[in-house]
DNA sequence: CATTTTCTTGACACATCTGTACATTCCACC
DNA sequence: GGTGGAATGTACAGATGTGTCAAGAAAATG
């Protein structure tokens, strides 16, 4: 009965609570401490209200939790086949366009992307959300690869290996600083794709990320 | 105060219960469905046990847990290591040696290994685990490429490589046939390692892991 | 076969989380 | 400044989980 609401309200408007703002909350918890840890109380707490304010906002739990996937798979997905997708000159450069998304939190959050992949431990449902999404991203990636003429199966191990590696680093959950990632780079580059980047378009990608180089000229 | 005991006794010892049999029930839970599924009422239903009963063999859910890292320990990052020092003639045949890991589930349990790496994300003391492991790992696989000439920084991409891409599959959770994966093996070691392994480097691991080929030649 | 040791069980105490009911407060508007 | 609905809070009911206890059953032992 009181479902339906002018949804313009931000953590600002009218008053203190907000479905944003139990939203918001809910991520930051599920990004640090997985979906269990996503408790009324606890957010509650976090956000300094009484738990049972949230159910102004939601239904219930499950309705914030669906609202959560929606988010991950918007962001996540939805920008990865973007910049497969954005215009390159060269397949160096077009990988780099990926590679933004593991350097641009903003693109891509590695932490939402961990913590759906553990989600997916517990629920059947969420599983077959996040293979959907592995298929989505891999056939973008191969179809990036085949834009610069590789063949079908070529195509498929590089947009595999590309791929793999970044959710291997994700579930590896190192935090390394700008500098030593930045250091690998050209070195990726040149594995994943048979072509070491060109000084340009490594600059333009350095540049992107608010990288200068320190060491070696 | 019934601590101690002649640690003797497996399945089929005197009775019914016994430490192992709660721990490979946890076991099977854990890879299933996470830490947050490992709870004693639903160990005690698979056993067709009291859930009481289990406060004999274990001081508490805490200690159960505690077994099953042990486990994972020796078992996934015992058998890396181990196969990364195997002997092998060349670079090739010495990563075929640490795909076995990837190939036998008595080497390396792949859901094991998702299962912690989903429970570092609830228990900080587990992330340290987890990424205690992955160092070792990967020194052990970085010495391994030192071994054949790679200098320092050469190695330590490739052994990121190698142990990444084993990692992102994991986490991807995909269940390919045997067929699949043994078709991209010669690709992924040439991308690994600069080289395709040998005739009989390949054929002896087909037959090490009881793969015939059908197709080509 | 009686006793001891090993293991099993049901009843209980206690904590935590979810969701509902209902009273209350706060703001907008007249 | 009174009225109404939006938002919050307190109290409660129910489900589920952990762990303790003491009574008892099943092997092992002599």
């Amino acid at each position: 009965m009181n479902k339906a609401m002018n949804k313009n309200m931000t953590s600002e408007s009218g008053w203190r609570g907000s479905p944003d703002l139990w939203l918001d909350a809910a991520g930051e918890i599920l990004l640090e401490s997985g979906v269990e840890a996503v408790k009324i109380a606890a957010l509650a707490k976090k956000l300094k209200l009484s738990r049972t304010s949230f159910y102004w906002f939601f239904q219930d739990r499950e309705e914030l939790l669906d609202a959560l996937v929606k988010k991950w798979k918007d962001k996540n997905t939805g920008n990865l086949i973007r910049q497969s997708q954005a215009y390159a000159d060269s397949l160096a450069e077009a990988t780099l366009n990926v590679f933004d998304c593991w350097l641009d939190q903003s693109l891509f959050d590695s932490r939402f992307e961990f913590a759906m992949r553990s989600w997916a431990l517990q629920s059947k449902a969420i599983l077959e959300e996040v293979q959907l999404a592995d298929r989505q991203r891999l056939e973008a990636l191969c179809t990036m690869f085949q834009r610069y003429g590789f063949d079908e199966t070529a195509a498929d191990v590089h947009a595999r290996t590309i791929y793999l590696v970044q959710i291997g680093y994700i579930s590896m959950q190192t935090d390394e600083s700008l500098e030593v990632r930045m250091q690998r780079i050209p070195e990726y580059v040149k594995t994943f794709t048979g072509e070491y980047p060109k000084r340009n378009e490594l600059e333009r990608f350095y540049f992107k990320h608010r990288y200068t180089e320190t060491g070696a000229e």
